[in-house]
DNA sequence: CATAGGATTTGCT
DNA sequence: GCAAATCCTATGC
């Protein structure tokens, strides 16, 4: 799914359509998976990873954050591909309102150049998170269960034929270190080199470095 | 029925 | 670097 478009225009949220490149995946098998929420078994929270491929599983973590993924394995089998982030393409006035004005942007704006400057570089970063995406789309629970192959609410769109095929960097999927043998697995994807990365890939030189390699002022 | 902890983000030190 | 925010799910008694 990278490259793929990810669409929103929900007239439960409303505001217009806003949409993303999606940069950045991880993949989660089924219940010997010690780090899927299918290794529960089928309950009523997996119930959709359980379910037919082409359809949102939406949950929420830590009490507060949407996380969105869509099932990838045929009926029975759970399977699912989390959406880590995305690079904004349209609406992304109204993903910033969803996300709201960082205090750090609204601050550093005293020229209209620095400000633009900021504006766009955080811009890029409104999807740079599975939570962050949610946010950015207006994607919640209500959402779980979805079929994205209807072309409404929510729904993927392949990218034109004509696009390069991404050059794609692999790790080990974030934030499961409880899954024992099942956390080094590198089923972590990303397109290489999008400022819309949730974090560096192992190995992969941070963005702040790449300039300083480049000749950039080190500080 | 009670409780532990999480596929995160943010802000402060 | 660290902890708080916050609620639902899964699990155990």
């Amino acid at each position: 799914m990278l490259g793929c478009l990810l669409i929103s225009d929900d007239s439960a949220t409303p505001g217009g359509p806003t949409g993303g490149v999606i940069v950045e995946t991880e993949a989660y098998a089924g219940p010997e998976d010690q780090a899927s929420h299918a290794r529960a078994g089928l309950t009523r929270r997996t119930a959709p990873m359980f379910g037919a491929p082409g359809h949102a599983y939406v949950y929420l973590v830590y009490g507060m954050h949407s996380c969105m993924n869509v099932v990838g394995d045929q009926p029975g089998r759970a399977g699912a591909v989390l959406l880590r982030a995305v690079e904004p393409v349209f609406g992304v006035e109204l993903m910033r309102a969803r996300r709201g004005v960082s205090v750090a942007a609204r601050a550093s704006g005293s020229t209209q150049a620095s400000s633009s400057v900021r504006s766009a570089a955080s811009d890029a970063r409104l999807g740079a998170g599975p939570a962050r995406l949610c946010q950015a789309l207006g994607v919640t629970r209500r959402l779980d269960g979805h079929d994205l192959t209807l072309g409404a609410q929510l729904w993927l769109a392949a990218p034109h034929v004509a696009e390069p095929l991404p050059h794609v960097v692999v790790g080990p999927r974030i934030g499961v270190a409880y899954a024992g043998e099942w956390a080094g697995r590198p089923w972590r994807f990303g397109v290489a080199g999008s400022p819309a990365l949730s974090r560096p890939f192992p190995g992969e030189m941070p963005a702040a470095r790449v300039s300083a390699a480049r000749g950039g002022n080190a500080r």
